[in-house]
DNA sequence: CTTGGCTACGTTACCGGTAAACTGCCTTAG
DNA sequence: CTAAGGCAGTTTACCGGTAACGTAGCCAAG
């Protein structure tokens, strides 16, 4: 009768011969029971390996389950998986189990994600960018469970809000780089299909050189994965139209490590010749020979701040809406 | 009463004057009810915003829920967030909802996981390494699920495996060295306490360079996360120790290239001077001036294997325990 | 001696969905 | 004319835990 594992309350309390409610608060922490009767419980419950069943409780009770969704728009970017690392830690801590969704920077795909998740009941989700359809913003709104929109900052959160503006982003290099001196600015990106966030900062750096009178001469957006390679051939076809310039500003680290490896290759002197910047804060970058010039972003701290809100609005306690999380512009040696 | 996204099938029944059976299984796709009660049905619950409650539905019924659990090393790894998204992806298409875990290479902070999922009744979960307490092995054994070990092959896996052995990857770079006239080879490592897995190619490497008539002079394995830093002082201490070596093989392509970047830093040639190896295949190090020699790791495929081992298992079509990925040794002009 | 309060439990009802069994009604074969 | 079978549903029971409420026994105060 006590095989290993698939007891449940019932059987525990057939076996300690008391009610399953009793075990129920023993193995919960409760009150209202003798020492010598939370002792056999607790020892008859290890004894079978008992495996509690959050599903039958999350169901139950209205109060909310201990699942948190979190949706990225990429897992294969170093940024986000410190993002990750930074709420799956704050989370773990807590007692709450992270659920992953990936929407490939597709509003559509969130979307699909959210209507899984949303159907396990979580206690809240975590959604990266701000960009979401209108069936997803009513499927929230509907929920009614907390929401913390991370990474692009929003002034008017559907529920809460961590990051930072990434058009703030671009206008910090652009009016960095006017001060250094530079004139002739361009500008590589690469967005797989829907990445508004990176289209911001280039917008932010546009419009920072037109104010400065300089404004951006010309511009190379890849339809390709922001990699590397991107950062490579990217620059090779910006220069084969506009060999003039005297700084580029990439999407990302990746892609500026790129163009400094063609900088190296075509023996453009960096920075004299060409300036190169990126964005991100990659480990890489701040090692690598020349270290690069870039915007760090605290990644982690991000992951963890938005945990932190989420929870703290479901313990009740009082949160701000909108948490602005600063980047900084890191001076390196190629801008 | 029709009050947005609280429905239930109840509710749906109500107002569509069926019962409540027959509303679950027009919304399921089933048979059994006539076109028109179809189309009440569906449109009814459209109307109200059903989203299904898979609590319930898991919790009532023995077949197996749609959440699979993966836990990996680390988060903020290239490797394993590629991992993550090969499963991600694979398990996504299939209707499945995965959890994620982080045990920091550590078994018993997996185990601690592993007791919250399975909590949750998954239909499977996915474990990195084949390192596990008995806690661990002794809950996977009663819980009854498929489980996939990946990453590092086990011949005897708990129920299947997905990987590659680490210990052949070190033999292979050893015997390669060796070829090209290596013969006095180093070894920069960096393990976060319990790394059990870079050790293993460290062994094998060694392994090889024994066999071969000329042991590892020299090692250096730092008490630190294997980054970029890591690989910069670790190389700068061994070398202050031995001078004379010719060539070192780093615990991964983060810190080889920390180890690129103080050669350069130093006038070390590479790889007249100094050859550099690395493991991993990180997309930066095929980019890099220098190409990487290094062991590149299908990370995408191996969890896509993973998951499409697990979801096999599930439907009970017939799946080999244990799948080999082949890794590839890509000579670059480091090494 | 009664009342009230406390401790240490036990009982009941319910969460939302689904498997399994059952029920009319209509059609068709024998 | 009856039996068999299919269609389009309905009814019932149940999954495992928990909230809410109930109760027996004991002790102390009034």
């Amino acid at each position: 009768m006590e095989r290993k594992g698939k007891a449940n309350l019932e059987d525990i309390a057939k076996v300690t011969g008391v009610s399953k409610m009793t075990v129920s608060r023993v193995l919960r922490g409760g009150q209202g029971f003798s020492d010598e009767t939370r002792d056999r419980v607790i020892a008859a419950a290890d004894r079978m390996g008992y495996v509690p069943n959050r599903l039958a409780a999350a169901f139950n009770s209205v109060q909310a389950s201990t699942l948190v969704g979190i949706c990225v728009p990429r897992l294969t970017s170093g940024l986000f998986g410190h993002v990750l690392d930074g709420v799956d830690r704050a989370l773990t801590r807590l007692g709450y189990q992270v659920m992953i969704g990936c929407n490939n920077h597709q509003p559509r795909e969130e979307e699909a994600w959210l209507r899984q998740v949303v159907s396990w009941r979580p206690a809240g989700v975590i959604l990266s960018g701000r960009s979401h359809t209108p069936g997803a913003v009513e499927l929230l709104h509907n929920a009614g469970m907390p929401v913390v929109e991370i990474w692009d900052l929003t002034t008017s959160p559907i529920d809460m809000s961590v990051g930072f503006s990434h058009y703030d982003c671009g206008v910090e290099v652009g009016q960095f780089l006017v001060r250094k001196g530079r004139r002739r600015a361009g500008y590589v990106g690469a967005s797989s299909r829907a990445d508004v966030m990176g289209q911001a900062r280039m917008e932010g750096f546009s419009a920072a050189l037109v104010l400065a009178g300089y404004p951006l001469v010309d511009r190379e957006v890849l339809l390709d994965s922001p990699g590397f390679y991107a950062g490579y051939y990217g620059l090779e076809t910006l220069l084969a139209r506009r060999p003039d310039l005297d700084v580029v500003y990439f999407h990302n680290d990746e892609m500026a490590i790129g163009g400094l490896a063609y900088c190296q290759q075509r023996g453009i002197r960096v920075p004299e010749d060409l300036g190169i910047v990126g964005w991100g804060g990659m480990e890489a970058a701040s090692v690598l020979p020349r270290r690069l010039t870039t915007t760090v972003v605290p990644t982690t701290l991000i992951g963890k701040q938005a945990a932190e809100a989420l929870v703290a609005r479901l313990k009740g306690e009082p949160v701000q809406d909108v948490t602005v999380i600063a980047t900084r512009l890191v001076p390196g040696e190629t801008g």
